[in-house]
This record gives C-alpha cells, sequence and structure tokens, in this order.
DNA sequence: AACATGTGTGCGCAAGTATTGACAAACAGA
DNA sequence: TCTGTTTGTCAATACTTGCGCACACATGTT
C-alpha cells in the first residue's frame, strides 16, 4: 500500500496533456504557470494549474516563486524509477534500450498533436 | 485527439497492478493467464484478464494460443515510446539517462510490494 | 483600491476497476 | 458421445477515481 514514487510517476505520466505540459517545459528553461496556459486552448487556468500540482507532488517539475510568478522548470532525477522499471522489465534487451536513448535525440513527434496549442 | 500509441502505453503503466503483471511476465519467459492469476491474492481472474487485454492492446504483451492456455510474454519494442518522450523531455541529461540505463541492473524494489502475491 | 497571477474547493461528468454470473473452447474419462 | 472439469473471456453492475469548470480566496503589483 506505500504509494511508492512510481505510483506518483507513472499517474502523471498516464495524461497526454501533462506529457504535453511537460515536453513544453522541457523545451524552455523556466516557464511561468500563465505562459503553459496561453499555450492550450482547451484548457483554463485551473486546470492547468492541477496538472502543475500532480506533476510537482510527483517530482517531475520543480517550481521557483518569483514575486507573484511561479516558474516551472523540469527536474533531472525523476526518470530514474521510469529507468528501473523499464530496465527490470526489459533486462534481455538493455543494450537496445540503452541504444535507444542514446540513438533518439527529437522525438517530439510522438505526443505532438496531442492538445491544441495556441501559435503564442 | 489521435489516440497515439503512447497513449495507451502510458496508461497501461499508470495501474500499479498492470507494472506488477508487466514485471512478473518478464521474470519468466511465458507464463498462462491462470499461472499470473496465482500469483495475486486479491484480484480474481477476470480481473487478471481484463489487465492482460489492456496490455495486449498497448502492445506490452503477446499473446500465444496452446489449446485452451495463453501464453503471455513481454515484447521488446513498446518500450520505444517511452524512451522517446523521456530523451525529448530530458534533452539536457541524455547521458544521465543512458548511464541509468546500463547501471541499474536489479531494482524490482520500486514495484515490489505493490500487490500482495501468493508465495506460490 | 484595483488589477493580475495562481491556487484551493465543490460540483457534475466521464472513465476505469473489481466483482458476479454466464458463456465459449479445449481436454479427460467413462 | 456425453458429461464434467479446467481455462479464459465476455456482459452487466456497483464502486472508485480523475478531469475540467465556475467560483472564491490568497498573494503580489501598480
Amino acid at each position: 500500500m506505500a504509494p511508492s514514487d512510481s505510483d506518483a510517476i507513472f499517474s502523471a505520466l498516464a495524461d497526454p496533456t501533462r506529457r504535453a505540459i511537460l515536453s513544453l517545459i522541457g523545451e524552455h528553461e523556466e516557464l511561468t504557470a500563465g505562459e503553459i496556459a496561453a499555450h492550450f486552448d482547451s484548457l483554463g487556468r485551473t486546470a492547468v494549474s492541477s496538472h502543475l500540482r500532480i506533476l510537482r507532488l510527483a517530482g517531475l517539475v520543480a517550481e521557483r516563486r518569483d514575486g507573484r510568478f511561479r516558474h516551472y522548470s523540469v527536474t533531472s532525477t525523476p526518470a530514474d524509477a521510469v529507468v528501473a522499471f523499464l530496465t527490470s522489465v526489459y533486462q534481455n534487451s538493455l543494450e537496445q534500450l540503452a541504444s535507444a536513448v542514446q540513438g533518439a535525440a527529437t522525438s517530439e513527434d510522438i505526443f505532438a498533436g496531442r492538445v491544441e496549442e495556441r501559435s503564442a
């Protein structure tokens, strides 16, 4: 019954909107909640805020307060749980996995078009 | 709005029970649905069957029919979508990711204890 | 005070999960 | 062949969870 970090991480990654938010932040260094919300047509501020809260509780993004703004950035360590799970399941094809990591440089197409974006 | 394979994959991985099933299959070469169900105390056959269906539709497991049995095994390619997403978000720390993949050999502790298992 | 940025709360709706009961398929025995 | 059992899934139901929205609140700026 231990929530076990991977629970929060995988649950957070389950939502395509959150993956889009995560990759959007990853493209920049930092983004404010307003800037993030501005990129999505079909989402209100509260929805974005709620997603950011989940991502933050999962340790996937970090929050830096600056006046009335809150800047969000991706954290580097959290992927460890995901990688650990993948390696445990795909022990046989570890080399494939490693090469895939090093090989794939840009593959935004996977989550592109998931959510309507404003041309900003 | 395209279901986009990664949707099914991340949704499938979101459930801790399915991750446990996936890793359980990964530990062996093949397992029948019954053998899988036998490893969980708090799950009926129908529940396991439903999870296997989701895993199969996501392309995470393969099904081989043999008489009245159905043997399930993990597929090697599906992790690509996950890896692609991780690399796109964590472009900055790709080396970290690659080393983590090669480094972590056994880390079942992450999903251990998620679901009660029978001593079989 | 007036305004902007972000979040917390409550509600309605949709999606997912586990259970029960029933069904199809395949094998064993008489 | 005809039961009877095992394996696994399908259908329907009840329960839980999660998402998005509207509103209100807290904080910070001008």
